[in-house]
RNA sequence: CGCGGAGUAGAGCAGUUGGUAGCUCGUCGGGCUCAUAACCCGGAGGUCGCAGGUUCGAGUCCUGUCUCCGCAA
């Protein structure tokens, strides 16, 4: 089939690779502009940008989506069909009716819940034991088309907002060359959402600060919601502001004062939490230094109880 | 040229006003122990990111360069 991609980060290559590999034809991929990222002030392509130039496919980065040259260049383009994979920009309903089968696109939760831009980080750190993808049609309001296909998968208790944005990314992959199927085959079955449905907002770095008088559970869906970006930060442990990667709850209860260091060694650092929990911080990254383990952070920055 | 921090043994860090490179952990050997992530004794392991410069002598000062990290976007 003959299709537009629009996509910006990581997790939209994998399904614009698994069309390309399906053999499909795509005849443009829209990206975000670069930006200049990182520090310094280096231009940084979009991770569909970079593996577009690897497919020789034909890469376009209007600024606005809305513009009236945009549609014209869609219709140009001719295609039968547009998948959108996060791309970062609302697109007008005009444009999302060009193509003879319409616009699709990939969204990493299981709609009606979390629309919106963040569903994967506010999935966990709502505590949510399932997540997974939905395949929906794109409509004028956001994330509100009828869904095409779904799939669902269990969140682990140990992980993070980016490994499960990577597994989330095949599993769209997957649905994604289903449902462009079914539209080929006119077999495609649209499911409304109905009118219950949640919005996933946008992270900020107000979220990061921990507050260890909240349960180890609540804490460990913070930290590992959101990675990685903004992260979970804490100061109890140096006074400078540490960002934590990686943690465990314990399982143990403690009537020390939340926010109480209780120990630290080789398993890590055990934080007292709300409720008598213990949450053990494995793995961390102060300012001005690497990610790593606890353990080894603690050889040059010893602790005294 | 957005602001700032850092590159020293396998890992995490210290290194005072430039003068033979240290700590903790790990690792190897030995000992103690029913046993151990515990304890005791001993050993190996570093051209101090790279390239120049100043100096009798530079991890330490100067210049350039590469890489990484935080903030900001």
């Amino acid at each position: 089939m003959r299709i537009l991609f629009m996509g910006t980060p990581e997790f939209a290559v994998a399904s614009l690779r698994a069309l390309v590999e399906a053999g499909h034809e795509i005849c443009g991929v829209f990206t975000q502009p670069d930006k200049p990222k990182n520090r310094g002030h280096k231009l940084a392509f979009s991770p569909v940008k970079e593996y577009a130039l690897t497919q020789d496919l034909p890469v376009y980065q209007p600024v606005r989506a809305r513009d009236e040259e945009v549609l014209e260049l869609v219709r140009s383009l001719q295609p039968q069909l547009i998948v959108a994979a996060a791309y970062g920009q609302l697109l007008p309903e005009a444009l999302l009716k060009t193509p003879e089968l319409g616009s699709i696109n990939v969204h990493s939760s299981l709609l009606p819940k979390y629309r919106g831009a963040a569903p994967i980080n506010r999935a966990i750190l709502d505590g949510e034991t399932e997540t997974g993808v939905s395949i929906m049609e794109m409509v004028k309001e956001l994330d509100a088309g009828d869904v095409i296909v779904q799939r669902s998968t269990p969140i682990g208790p140990r992980e993070n907002a980016q490994t499960l944005t990577a597994r989330l990314a095949e599993l769209g992959a997957q649905a994604l060359l289903e449902a462009v199927d079914a539209l080929a085959a006119g077999t495609a079955v649209r499911t409304p959402q109905g009118s219950e449905w949640t919005y996933a907002a946008m992270l900020s770095r107000e979220m990061s600060p921990v507050d260890w008088s909240r349960s180890a559970h609540e804490i460990s869906c913070q930290v590992r919601g959101l990675i990685p970006w903004p992260c979970a930060t804490t100061e109890i442990i140096h006074g400078a502001p540490m960002k934590l990667y990686d943690v465990e709850e314990t399982g143990e209860t403690t009537a020390a004062q939340p926010g109480t260091i209780l120990a630290a060694g080789k398993a890590g650092i055990d934080v007292a939490c709300g409720g008598g929990t213990v949450l053990r911080i494995t793995e961390l990254q102060a300012q001005g230094s690497k990610r790593m383990a606890a353990s080894a952070y603690l050889l040059g920055h010893p602790i005294k109880l």
